[in-house]
DNA sequence: CTCGTGACTCCCG
DNA sequence: TCGGGAGCCACGA
């Protein structure tokens, strides 16, 4: 049985909506730790397979993947742009399109 | 109980 | 823009 904090992310993260992101900064606080960012990466990468989590909607607050080139970094960028989220030239996401905040039921969409 | 570990973030310089 | 340093805290051994 993981901490009431675990599920807490792990519900967030079940709750993105496809073609969005958000991360791990605004993860934490809607699960209520405002500094939990690293943990939000560690259960990430300890429990999306076993729970089937839509890790790859989780980016750095400055809107890039984190994952280094080689670990991850392509897998998690296919992934989203067949999501249809677009990358910027410096492979950078525009936040003020793709960016979900945790509690906002309706995304916002143009 | 302590310790090591992170897919982070903030603050300088 | 980029990098180093410090802070942060859940979890497993």
């Amino acid at each position: 049985m993981p901490a009431i904090f675990t599920e807490r992310v792990r519900e967030i993260i079940r709750r993105i909506p496809r073609g969005k992101v958000t991360t791990y900064g605004m993860v934490a606080a809607g699960a209520g730790n405002g500094a939990g960012a690293r943990q939000v990466a560690r259960i990430l990468h300890s429990s999306s397979q076993a729970y089937a989590l839509p890790w790859h909607r989780v980016v750095n607050r400055k809107g890039r993947i984190s994952l280094p080139p080689g670990r991850g970094y392509e897998r998690q960028q296919e992934l989203l742009m067949r999501e249809g989220v677009e990358f910027m030239a410096d492979g950078t996401i525009d936040f003020d399109r793709f960016l979900w905040l945790p509690g906002s039921g309706s995304p916002n969409f143009p």
